[in-house]
DNA sequence: GCGTTGATAGACAGCGCTGTCAATCCAATA
DNA sequence: TATTGGATTGACAGCGCTGTCTATCAACGC
């Protein structure tokens, strides 16, 4: 099936091919007659450019690469749907690569992969965000990247991140609200973004009510249920052991849950449960797990755009804001109750 | 940074472009001597050739494009890592492409995605392959396309597809051999293949080991958590309750574990309890789950494969042998015991 | 010796589009 | 009226590769 060319286009409208090419980039310099004129024809003939041809001339690919190292599959999944969200909107393409930061040939195989496929650009999320030798070996080969929720929030390159820190502070305040005085954290894995934002949000705000910042209600978790399972025991067999706990993410918040249960310990009413990230499993436990919902989906669709409009535009200035995060309250936590 | 063409290639090696492409083609019609030093060339500058350019002289995009509609994060993600690791192999790119089998514009929504980025193939995973009005829309556009674990085994495309009624035959056999003779079975979602061979291998089983099929004993799920609580709360009421209980996925096997703990049955002493795919969660469970090893990831690497072959026109003549899945005993099973 | 064959190699014309630059038009100005 | 300049449009030369067709050459049969 012979597809339609841009070169028919041209000759139904009666005017040159390269007007019809101005059209169909939006570029100026077309009178709003002509355009309008040619814009009828593509509509009629559902006219779609040959990406192949375009990238061929312009020595673009109009593809985008999503990396990514994490074992969460619905992280994976959200940040995936953002990314295609925002691709197909604008006419990218999106090439997934599953990557593992531990590879000491991650950098030698971002390399060949930017290489064999032209990607334009590359949407980089954590860990391998804060891979410095990747982001010289990008910048070394001029090619342009977005990075989500980076470590440092520096200037090497435009990036995206959600509202973690002021998230975890509603989330305490939440629970200081509900009659909370001894809140206990875990927190997530060492040399993260999320974690060290998350542990700021929790101490800032039992500061500013005024509570006490006890290190032993601190305790160090690694993202896993397990050590939402171990950072609960250590926590629970406290003399004065915290009314609530809140875990850096559900998975811990659910090892956390197991360990309650075990413990016979009625949640909410003998202790409140806080997870974060609104994980598929949040709402399938029972309790239900109160939860920050991470906004990865729309993280992930705002670092796209910013990186075609990075590529479309040499200059535009990215907007440094965060993105909201959600409180989710469900029946994991509540007032103390005999 | 401008890349190296073919045209260098050709120059240092000292012959022309078109045998340069004979070589990175492999095609045939290039004398062993020429085709060595040509490649050490090539070797030598790690060229790689310009998808643009190549799709556009050979009317062929070298994309495939992986279509999915299906809850689990765990399977999609092992759909794709399936794909995109022949793709790698063969140096396609892999376009993933979610879908809701619900929409009534899918069909022009996958034309759309077809037309706009010329994909030369799709995979297509349940229940997508079993659309007909998909298949016949792919068909009339000429396009060619591999289905994952169709419902019906028919001619209309090569597909792959896993044992899973030999595994569920076996699972069965295995509980037996443990000693149980009153077997549940808490099937899948209706119209779905893993469904009926699930089903089937189970019958089979019971029937080829001299046991009663008793209808009582298979009630109906459809892959859900709640499904297999509820499947569960139905068997377990039974007057002559089973003594083991074999769920059609992990979800539904889960929901049977929070039943049998909230009716006090000790897991596996006094209930066994096996799941079917090996999610993540079957082995986060305690007692972890009994369950089949579902080959997705190696199912759809075969059948994207085969689909590539299939591409490349060596009428390849597929294996239409079913992928082979594995038993995965653990701790949710084992015989009664006092 | 001559034509014939098969294997190898190269010339050449695009594929469908974009970048560059020149051409054209029309109103405004001198 | 002639000139200018901005806005609009088009001609043309590739981008890097593949398909098709032709050229070359050694080996072979008669």
């Amino acid at each position: 099936m012979p597809s339609i060319t841009m070169q028919q286009i041209a000759e139904m409208t009666g005017v040159s091919l390269k007007t019809v090419s101005r059209v169909v980039n939006k570029e100026s310099g077309v009178s709003p007659g002509t355009r309008k004129k040619v814009e009828a024809i593509i509509r009629q003939l559902d006219y779609q450019p040959n990406p192949a041809a375009r990238g061929l001339a312009a020595a673009r690919s109009f593809l985008i690469a999503l990396l990514y190292d994490n074992p969460s599959t619905a992280y994976i999944i959200s940040l995936q749907s953002g990314a295609l969200a925002a691709c197909r909107e604008h006419n990218y393409g999106l090439l997934i690569d599953p990557c593992d930061h531990h590879d000491d040939d991650l950098v030698s195989g971002v390399r060949a992969l930017a290489r064999r496929s032209r990607v334009d650009g590359l949407l980089l999320t954590p860990p391998l965000c804060d891979m410095e030798d990747l982001l010289d070996m990008l910048d070394e080969r001029g090619l342009k990247y977005v990075r989500i929720s980076p470590l440092e929030h520096n200037d090497r390159s435009p990036f995206v991140y959600a509202d973690e820190c002021p998230a975890a502070y509603r989330m305490t305040e939440y629970l200081i609200s509900q009659g909370h005085e001894r809140i206990g954290l875990i927190t997530g894995h060492p040399h993260r973004s999320g974690t060290e934002m998350r542990l700021k949000g929790y101490s800032e705000a039992i500061r500013d009510n005024g509570l006490d910042l006890d290190p032993a209600l601190i305790v160090p978790g690694d993202y896993t249920f397990e050590s939402g399972e171990a950072g609960a025991r250590k926590l629970l067999r406290l003399d004065d052991r915290p009314t609530a706990i809140f875990a850096s993410n559900d998975y811990m918040a659910s090892g956390v849950l197991k360990v309650a249960q075990q413990m016979k310990l009625r949640v909410p009413y003998d202790l409140s449960i806080a997870g974060y990230d609104d994980a598929p499993l949040a709402s399938r436990l029972w309790p239900r797990l109160t939860t920050v919902r991470h906004p990865v989906t729309e993280v992930c669709r705002r670092a796209t755009e910013l990186l075609i409009r990075h590529l479309a535009n040499e200059d535009a200035v990215f907007d440094p804001d965060a993105i909201h995060s959600e409180l989710v309250i469900r029946e994991s936590t509540g007032p103390l109750l005999d």
